[in-house]
DNA sequence: GAGGTCATTGTGAGCGCTAACAATTCATGC
DNA sequence: GCATGAATTGTTAGCGCTCACAATGACCTC
């Protein structure tokens, strides 16, 4: 048996085993027409027999094309952030591309431009920023790089290329479902100030009740937790029999503390008073009551996003700026309906 | 203003500028000693007047270096996977490496070998595998490749090096609470099967019976999602009264399904059954009551994932396989112990 | 002032691949 | 039989960088 071979074969190493130039090694794996049948055969077998795979560094270097994409995202492990990256890791490997990821614990201009940075510094043709916080679409807008960004999540509106759900008709979907069935208003809960989708969600809640033309009680907000849900969900309380029965929440988890609040106050959902989510998150079928919620299609999100940043780096640029917007989906369940879904919404 | 570049500057741009040799400037960029001050700043100028980076590609061909780790996962919108990439990718970048993940949505042979493939085609110079099925493992075990791999959540006594929290441990830690609160015995409801986790907590749970002197009950089997959960909770709530005081449930979206039936069913938590989960998930404190769980540190997980790779790319790998450890901690609330969180215990 | 040492800088080769072009082979038509 | 062109294969030149080694010059030492 020959020694194991400390570097691994080359293409000159193939070419010389199938008797052929390194460069007919190289058409074959190009997939190149002109090359014999007999002759192709030859090289596959060296190569199968050899287990030799192209240098990507190598080919990189001449084609100056790494076939890698960077993502910057942060919240990495709430559902909406994991399920977008996801989503974009799978659309990218379709296309045949690596995908380089940089969690951050706070997206700031900073960290930001570090971790493009570093993205850049592996070589990486694009990147898509998960940017929900304006704060962060503000950042990127001011850095430089090489490469051109797509960004998610960041809402329509904004300078920089980009893809998102339809916050706005999330909103008015979930508002518009409860003034259906019959509640004279809706109260909100919305999310953190500084993100885009907080905002948007906040935006189509109010546009809907002006339609109907309700004047829009005051705004709680909060912080996306289940905690701070929870305190809202206290002061909510307090309004109980004064005009409240009905609630549109910016997400499932901070619902969540909002039911828990209720239900410790003895007001009962959706009997006294009707709450709907924004999400889907997996566990909120199984909340008490189950939740009425948005549903996103991250799939396509994650598709239309690598599919537009593919065609900024084939230099395929439309003209403007594009922003695509995704459709978002009603989900009705127990907490605003009580007979939506038979008893509990359990499957028997 | 001169026309922008087509390509970007190269080294040797650099180093006309700096009127040096391009060695000059490698030697700067790679922090080599000995550069005359004087001719240091020069060079560093001139790449800050260009905007120089150094082209990877060509750095990655001569070093034989990528400076890039691949992550398998699947199920990455999971609490648990989510916060292991989380954890892996900031421990790599802490040393410099770029990750790339592949995201699966199943694990089989197929699956994992393409994408050891994918990653091994983009270079990567080891991989991670978050691959808590034990099919998985065997798949991983069969594969060749010419990469370093580290397992994350394979459990111990597998023949690939990896690391892992204690999942015994935990159970045992649940276990004994419930134990030492007084209940005569403790149900299990388990995860899949094929999971190495799910077999280890069980394996903690039994000991702790048996150590305790107490006939372990039929164990209940879900498969991680809150619906199992419920399900299996339709069919404990029918033990209630015939010596079903407490539940070890296997993991926190499972306890939560558990918890709705029983509260359905009329039992209540804890005071008729007590009910312990696995994980803490963010969710988990405003569960109805709040749940006891099992906390596991990711973070540690990753750095010590990313230090043993990183150990095996260097050479440094240790004689035998090395099978790490990681202690895991019990978190105690209201739906084990109806005063330990005092106003969030029981629903009035 | 010859020889030696050290710090500093430059030169040349080559990593493994693809692209451009050159060379060869082969079939075809007259 | 030979020109013609298409199909097939080979040759050469980098891509941008790091490494090994050579060259230069400053500074000592005796």
């Amino acid at each position: 048996m020959a020694p194991a071979q400390l570097r691994p074969p080359t293409m000159a190493d193939v070419a010389r085993r199938a008797g052929v130039s390194h460069q007919t090694v190289s058409r074959v794996l190009g997939d190149h027409p002109n090359v014999r049948d007999e002759t192709r055969a030859r090289v596959l077998r060296a190569i199968e027999e050899m287990g030799y795979r192209r240098n990507s560094s190598a080919r990189a270097l001449v084609t100056r094309r790494t076939r890698t994409l960077g993502v910057v995202a942060s919240d990495t492990t709430l559902y909406g952030p994991a399920s977008t990256l996801f989503a974009l890791e799978e659309a990218a490997r379709a296309e045949g591309y690596l995908v380089s990821t940089v969690s951050l614990r706070r997206l700031t201009v900073d960290t930001l431009s570090e971790a493009l940075d570093h993205l850049g510094g592996g070589g990486v043709e694009g990147v898509v920023a998960i940017a929900p916080q304006r704060s962060a679409v503000e950042a990127l807008a001011e850095l430089r790089h090489r490469f051109p960004v797509v960004t998610v999540g960041s809402g329509p509106g904004v300078g920089i290329p980009g893809v998102n759900v339809d916050q706005q008709l999330g909103a008015r979907l979930a508002t518009g479902h409860l003034l259906a069935a019959g509640h004279r208003t809706v109260w909100h809960l919305a999310g953190p100030e500084d993100w885009q989708e907080a905002a948007d969600r906040a935006a189509g809640w109010r546009a809907t009740l002006e339609a109907a033309g309700v004047e829009p009680p005051m705004t709680l907000r909060g912080d996306w937790s289940p905690l701070s849900g929870y305190r809202a969900g206290q002061e909510l309380a307090g309004w109980v029999g004064r005009g409240l029965t009905a609630v549109f929440v910016a997400n499932d988890q901070m619902a969540l503390g909002v039911l828990r609040a209720l239900r410790e106050a003895g007001v009962r959902t959706p009997q006294d008073v009707a709450v709907a989510g924004f999400d889907d998150i997996p566990e909120s079928e199984f909340f008490a009551p189950p939740l009425t919620t948005v549903r996103q299609d991250f799939s396509a999100v994650g598709k239309r996003s690598i599919a537009l940043l593919l065609d900024m780096i084939e230099g395929r640029e439309p003209a403007g700026v594009p922003r695509i917007a995704i459709e978002p989906q009603l989900v009705v369940r127990a907490s605003t309906f009580p007979y939506a879904s038979g008893q509990g919404a359990a499957p028997t």
